[in-house]
DNA sequence: GAAATAGTGTCTTTCAGACAGTATGTG
DNA sequence: CACATACTGTCTGAAAGACACTATTTC
C-alpha cells in the first residue's frame, strides 16, 4: 500500500503516523537512507573482473567495497541513480554506457549493515565489455578491477536462483567461500587466494550478483554484454567459462550457439589471425536480436542434489 | 561503496570511528521513505487471486493498492517487515505464516510515483495456500482477495527483471473462470475483466509479481506452497494451470511430476472421494525436500521471441 | 611438416509431447 | 450401466553430450 496515511499498522503508531503523514514533511519520516551499489563484472585477460573502490573513512576504512552513492531524492529514479553512479566512477560516456548492460539486483537492508544508521540500498548488476583502468569517481578515492577470486565471498545459498537476501545476524564472517573460482585460469600472476574482504555487507551483494549473473547468461544472450561489438564463437564460450568457472566442450557449444535462433548472426568477416598456436581464422558473430535463448544453454552439473 | 558521505576523513580504527559517528547527523541526509509492499497470491477456487486493501483516502481514494507500509528504521530487516506486514493484513499467526513462502521481488524509486514525497518500495512475493478471507489490518481499511483477471496490468516488460523462457506476452490469462468473491465491488462484475486499476504503481509490480511467479514455479516446487500439506497430483497441475493460465496434459504431467526427484513424495493415503463425476481415488503426496526442480517444469511454449 | 585449433557429422541418451489403453470410481 | 477420471505404456521428435573427423592456420 505504500505510505498509506490511515495505515495503521503497529497498534500505536497508528495516530502518529496520521499526523505526520498529513503534514507531509518528509524529515518526520522513519529516517532510512536510500543508497544503491554496483556490481560490475567485466573480462580482463579471460578473468573475470568486478569494479570496486577503497573506502577512505571509517567506517570500513581501507577495505574494498561496491561503488555507489545516494539517490537525488525525487530527483532520479533508481535505475537512472545506479546509471549516474556507474558512468562517475568508470568515466564511460553515455554512447559506451549503452553497451552497459544495467539491472537490479536486490536491496539489503539489515538494520546494523551500516553502523551509522539505517541505510537500505538497492543493488544493481552491470556487465560491462572490457573497459579503461578504473579511475576514481572524481573525488579521491581509488578505484579498480579485481579479480572475483581474490574475494572473500559469502557462500552461496542452497536455493541458487534468486536469494533476495539474508536474515539478520549474519555477518561477514564469509571465511569459508572455497577458492572454486573461474579466475584460477588468470595467466601468470597468482591470485590472491580468495581473503579479500569488502566493506558493509557487500560480500553477499557480491555473492548474490554472481549468482544473478551465472543464471541469467544460461538463458538471455548477455553474455554477449561482455565482448566487443564483433566475436568469436571461442570469446563467447570463454566468456562461459569465465562466469561459470568450468570449461565447456568446444564442438557442442559451437553448434548450441548457432542453433538458437537470434542468439548470434555472422558479419561475414573472419578473425584477423587463427588460434594462438594455429588453426583457421574464425568467423566473426555480432549479437542477434533475440532477448530470450530458446532453448537455454544449460549450465553444466553441479553439487546441489 | 554504500554511503559515503565525506569520501575522504581518516583517523584511527576506533577513534575515529567514534568522532565520526559522533558528529553524524541522520537527517543530513536526503530524506526517503522506505515501504515494503506485498503481492501475494493464493488460489481460491482454482482461480488465482491477490491480497488487496482499499485506500481509505488521498491519493488513489477509494482504489485498491498492495497491502504494506514502512519499514521500521534500524529495528527490522526488509524481510521481517515485510513478514510482518503480512501477518498483520492477514491475520496468520506465526505458524501459519511459516507454510507461506516470501520472497523479494524488487524495488520501485521513480521520482513522483507517490505524489506527497520521494517513496522507494521494497516490493514482496508470497505464495500462500488457501486463506480464511480477509480482514483489515486492524483499522479500517477494507481487505479482500482479488481475483487477478479483473486487474488492469501493465504490460509486462520483455527485457525486464527475469522471465526465463517466454517473452512477454500474454496478460493475465485473462481467461478467468467461473467463481467470483464477494471482492467484487470491482467495477464490471460480469466478464469486464481486466479493469480494476491499481494505485501508485502496484499495477506494474504486480505484473513483475505474477511475471516471477509464472517463472519460478517452473524450477522450484513453489506450487506446492499453494496447497495445504497434502494434495493430490490433479490438484497441483491445477496451481500450475491457474497460473501459467493455459491447460496442461494431465497424463504427462502426472509422469512428469513424480519423475522429478524431490518435487513431491507419496503419503501412502489416497483422497477421501474420487473425481467430481467418477474416477478412482487419487493418491495424496507433500512436498519433498527439493529446493529445484531437476529437470525444470516447462511451460507451453506461446510465440514469442 | 608438426601441432594446434575452428568447425561438422554422427551416435546415444534423455526427455517432452501425443496418443493410446486400463482400472476405478460416481451418477 | 454409462461415463468421467486417475494413472500408465508406448511411440516420436528435439536436443544435449560424447566422440571422431576434416580443414585450416601458425610456428
Amino acid at each position: 500500500m505504500d505510505t498509506d496515511p490511515q495505515g495503521g499498522k503497529s497498534g500505536g503508531a497508528d495516530d502518529g503516523e496520521r499526523a505526520f503523514l498529513a503534514a507531509y514533511d518528509p524529515r518526520d519520516f522513519p529516517a532510512i537512507a536510500v543508497t544503491v551499489d554496483i556490481v560490475t563484472l567485466t573480462l580482463r585477460a579471460g578473468v573475470l573482473h568486478i569494479l570496486l573502490v577503497e573506502r577512505g573513512g571509517p567506517p570500513f576504512q581501507g577495505a574494498w567495497a561496491l561503488p555507489g552513492g545516494f539517490v537525488r531524492a525525487g530527483r532520479e529514479s533508481l535505475d537512472e541513480a545506479a546509471a549516474r553512479e556507474l558512468a562517475e566512477e568508470t568515466g564511460l560516456d553515455a554512447g559506451q554506457l549503452e553497451r552497459v548492460h544495467l539491472e537490479q539486483l536486490g536491496s539489503y537492508g539489515d538494520p546494523g549493515r551500516d553502523p551509522r544508521m539505517p541505510v537500505v540500498t538497492v543493488a544493481y548488476l552491470a556487465f560491462a565489455p572490457d573497459l579503461p583502468e578504473a579511475r576514481g569517481g572524481g573525488d579521491a578515492r581509488a578505484a579498480a578491477w579485481v579479480p572475483v577470486g581474490a574475494l572473500a565471498l559469502d557462500e552461496p545459498d542452497a536455493a541458487r536462483p534468486r536469494p533476495p537476501q539474508q536474515g539478520p545476524g549474519r555477518g561477514i564472517d564469509g571465511g569459508d567461500s572455497a577458492p572454486r573460482t573461474p579466475a584460477d585460469r588468470a595467466p601468470g600472476q597468482g591470485v590472491a587466494e580468495a581473503s579479500l574482504p569488502l566493506a558493509f555487507d557487500h560480500a553477499r551483494i557480491v555473492a548474490d550478483g554472481l549468482d544473478r549473473a551465472r543464471a541469467k547468461i544460461e538463458y538471455t544472450p548477455l553474455a554477449t554484454a561482455f565482448l566487443g561489438a564483433e566475436f568469436t564463437i571461442v570469446e563467447l564460450r570463454g566468456v562461459y567459462e569465465s562466469i561459470w568457472g568450468s570449461p565447456l566442450h568446444a564442438g557442442n557449444f559451437h553448434r548450441k550457439v548457432l542453433s538458437v535462433p537470434g542468439f548470434v548472426e555472422p558479419t561475414g568477416a573472419t578473425a584477423a589471425r587463427g588460434g594462438a598456436r594455429g588453426g583457421p581464422r574464425a568467423r566473426l558473430y555480432r549479437a542477434g536480436d533475440a532477448r530470450l535463448l530458446h532453448p537455454a544453454l544449460l549450465r553444466p552439473e553441479e553439487g546441489t542434489r
